[in-house]
DNA sequence: TTTCTATCTTTACACTGTCAAGTTTGGTCA
DNA sequence: TGACCAAACTTGACAGTGTAAAGATAGAAA
């Protein structure tokens, strides 16, 4: 019988662990906090442990990168199912996930979107259903498509609510004393959607 | 009179230098490798010459956004120069340049929009002219606004060819084997613009 | 019991940002 | 002219960092 509070040499799921230590240390002091040693620290191991989980730092970031695609996937999945059926208020949903996921996880999503590997992209490869790229493709299908098919359609919508979350997130896209402030609902209403048939 | 060859204990632009230094390095191997000492090395200075130019690294950096910043704004401004003189080609120029500088100056332009502060937005103030917000607002202030006003086709536009630049620098936008290629100008003509009168 | 292997620790090293104190330089002022 | 001074830069040191190598431990396997 596994005992979680006897103090073994074996720490049982420091993986995991790791990550959660680094997700936490980011939240806290942003993407300078996380550090391999304050992870191994805060896990209750010596600071050369993550090198046999993990491929250096980087390894780590990687990892911590899948489980917040996982956390990312789940916070838009949440508020479509939220919504009502049917394809305009689940669109709105995912763009009001995608963007909530990013102020409320500044750096943990600033870390994931400026990794060059995989993201969402690969995810379609796996069949694996439910993760963000799937998300947004099943989203975005009910819309009449032009020559271009659903693609199009896809990347504009990921491209105007990735542009909008990030320089929110950044502090670019603010409201300003003489104009009104514009919220995302009235760019994506700019797109030329319409629902198909 | 003044002679650079001169070995002094004075640099003589030194600041500039740094400043260089700092954007060479960050082209040739990323953030990863924009260092201080790596920064002071190259000008020919000791390790902590620096810190009488910059508030440390974070100084540093943002001395660098800085002049990205202008470099930004030349690069769409010139984009826009070699454009028709009308609204949409000189919208599409803009949009050319914002890419272009992405992916010509990955490592910059990301240290850039990861910066929290100013950038864009607060360059209005000065009423300096040619800054990047003054030539976003310019080139489409020529176009039909509803209701919110121009902002709203600014933020539009904005968010759309920074998300969509972000993305295809990430390697998440791009040709897949079944699907057609989608250019940016297939998006932004998805947005619902149209020339005043 | 003995052995073995994954897991973790210890030790060491090069590199980093930053601070404090010392040194040089170019100009200023009496 | 000559003393002085402030800015510019150097030197030396220190705590953190990632990473590699070698040692120690424990749990399972034989």
């Amino acid at each position: 019988m596994p005992n979680t509070t006897l103090k073994s040499h074996h720490h049982g799921n420091l993986r995991e662990a790791l990550i959660s230590s680094g997700i936490e240390l980011l939240e806290e002091g942003g993407v300078t906090a996380l550090t391999l040693r304050k992870c191994a620290a805060r896990a209750g191991v010596s600071h050369a442990a993550p090198a046999h989980h993990f491929e250096g730092l980087q390894g780590l970031i990687r990892a911590i990168t899948n489980r917040g695609m996982s956390m990312f996937a789940t916070a838009m999945q949440d508020k479509i199912d939220a919504a009502d059926n049917s394809p305009f208020p689940r669109l709105y949903a995912m763009c009001e996930g995608y963007l909530s996921f990013f102020i409320e996880h500044q750096a943990l999503s600033n870390l994931m979107f400026n990794q060059k590997s995989e993201l969402m992209t690969k995810s379609t490869k796996g069949r694996s259903t439910n993760t963000a790229f799937n998300i947004l493709v099943s989203t975005c299908a009910p819309f009449k498509h032009g020559p271009l098919g659903p693609q199009a359609t896809e990347y504009a919508v990921w491209s105007l609510i990735q542009g909008f979350s990030h320089l929110s997130v950044m502090g670019q896209i603010s409201c300003e004393p003489n104009r009104l402030q514009v919220n995302f609902s009235d760019l994506l209403s700019m797109l030329n959607l319409q629902v198909a048939q």
